[in-house]
DNA sequence: ACCTGAACACCGTTCAAGT
DNA sequence: ACCTGAACACCGTTCAAGT
């Protein structure tokens, strides 16, 4: 059997889980699908363009399912929950689809239904593109990182040498805490200023 | 003169400004020290290691001056464009600083005085490390995007294969709105959460 | 203490040639 | 159309040996 465009993300997807972002090579994809990895290069310009499909592969699990109905804010914390849980699917998923851009089809559809839900509620067409970049920094953010303490079974020392003082001890409890709760609380934070900014358009 | 470890520091920002991260090699970077790749490894275990000490270098920026007396919100705005400033000095700076982790000691410092201009203004401990480590994440996705669209020129024709809709029109007003005046709309939003999470603590 | 020389075990990508 | 074989130009890291 041939292999198709769509073979290669899966196989992709498959190997990132087994072996991490940086155990992904063409060498190891070529062997896994039964390919050289120069047999790839017909399938995909480069291991950039790879990468960008199997982000939007990884993405399109947001706009699988339709957005539940209810308040312009309920809907916009349920897109970047789901965005959060679509990453947290795959080893490394945060960071594969950070470093990928906008013009794939799920990521441009995710968007535009999120803007869209801003829109809805009131909120003006250009301040709606900026508030769903700046949500999809926070969510990027948080979610490399939780993957990054995840792979890392060290990450409770970190910081093991510094001294014992208040603060420290602050900061160390953070990485301790819940990651989703964590992760609410700054998402509130954030819809809270969204939620000023309507009142102010549309009182 | 030998190299000592805030040589090879310097050099290694050096490359990353001329070669960009991707290009920054051991072996680019013993050359430019002259000395064999192998002779960095004196110095710093990997070239992770060596990464990070260059963050933590990146964001001493940060610290560098005091931060002007003031309301506790002017303060952790000023924090927060100072950072998006220091990443910004030097290319994939953002890149470079999200790859490494909370332990070097600019990076501690930094976050300590985020957190005690939290907690001078009444903020819980605890909830004032939830806050700053979320600034951060929002601070780090906005200028990695920042800097990958100042790398790649052609960010412009990005969904140039778009349909002509009002939707896709907005999503690329975005990215060709002014930085600087979007990163502090979404530091903003951002901020009118602590301000009323602050006015429920403290009435 | 600090670095060289040389090797080890890899990479991404290209491209003539095969089927 | 789809892939192989083989090469090109690199990587990060290690380590005996030199000074």
């Amino acid at each position: 059997m041939q292999l198709k465009r769509a073979d290669v993300v899966t196989g992709g997807l498959a190997l990132l889980d087994a072996e991490g972002l940086d155990g992904l090579t063409m060498r190891k994809l070529g062997a896994h699908l039964g390919v050289r990895a120069g047999g790839i290069y017909w399938h995909f310009r480069n291991k950039e363009a790879l990468l960008g499909a199997m982000a939007d592969r990884i993405v399109g699990e947001v706009t699988a399912t339709p957005l539940p109905l209810g308040a312009w804010d309920a809907r916009l914390a349920e897109m970047a929950h789901r965005i959060r849980r679509a990453l947290l699917a795959h080893r490394d998923g945060a960071r594969v689809v950070a470093g990928t851009y906008v013009t794939e089809p799920n990521t441009v559809r995710g968007g535009q239904q999120a803007v869209r839900v801003l829109t809805d509620a009131g909120f003006p067409l250009d301040r709606a593109g900026w508030v769903v970049f700046a949500a999809m920094y926070y969510v990027l953010g948080h979610t490399i990182e939780e993957q990054a303490q995840r792979a890392e079974g060290d990450w409770a020392d970190r910081g093991a040498d510094l001294p014992d003082t208040e603060l420290n001890r602050a900061m160390e409890a953070v990485v301790r805490a819940d990651p989703e709760e964590r992760f609410t609380y700054g998402l509130e934070l954030f819809l809270d200023g969204v939620r000023l900014r309507l009142a102010e358009v549309r009182p």
